[in-house]
DNA sequence: GATGTCGACGTGG
DNA sequence: CCACGTCGACATC
């Protein structure tokens, strides 16, 4: 079941299954209303989740912490990115890691690059806050979505990002 | 010090 | 196999 949630950074599209959400995507170029799915048209249960999310959405872009949040499910993943994503949400809001803490604090301090791969495999950007795992070098490192939504969101919480010109030091 | 190469990890093509 | 949203160690200038 998929629907749109409106920002003021553009619309999202994200994705629900029966136990939660899936997806989310950024705004993109493309925006054909093909996808036009009013919410009244969603199951009452999933219109309460897209309540849930547009709220959290909408907090995080504001940088404000998220009252509450749609359940997440992650069961699409496997284990090891359940893992990885569920150690990613613990961070809060306006602290950043690395892709190396992210590793150890599953117990696979040497998995760093599969920690990337599974960021990357993230399905819910922004509410998995992948954006906030970065290269311990102090570069931004990637993002699937576009690092210029990387850089966004970390400003709007508040991290300047110095790389892009500044030195890290 | 400043670079360069390499191995380790999980997943998907 | 190979290529990634990496890191750290070690080898060489």
């Amino acid at each position: 079941m998929q629907t749109q949630i409106e920002t003021p950074d553009g619309v999202f599209i994200v994705t629900f299954s029966e136990h939660g959400l899936t997806g989310l995507e950024f705004p993109e170029v493309e925006r054909t209303c093909a996808q036009q799915r009013a919410t009244w048209n969603l199951p009452p249960k999933t219109g309460r989740w897209h309540a849930m999310t547009v709220r959290a959405v909408v907090d995080i872009l504001a940088g404000r912490t998220p009252t509450a949040l749609p359940p997440l499910d992650f069961s699409i993943g496997t284990d090891f990115q359940k893992s990885v994503w569920a150690a990613i949400s613990q961070i809060g809001l306006g602290k950043t890691q690395t892709y190396g803490q992210i590793a150890a604090s599953i117990g696979k301090p040497l998995a760093v690059r599969a920690v990337g791969g599974a960021c990357g495999a993230n399905p819910v950007p922004v509410l998995v806050p992948c954006h906030r795992v970065l290269p311990k070098s102090g570069g931004m490192g990637g993002f699937s979505c576009g690092s210029e939504w990387k850089r966004r969101l970390l400003a709007r919480e508040g991290i300047l990002f110095p790389a892009l010109g500044a030195a890290l030091k």
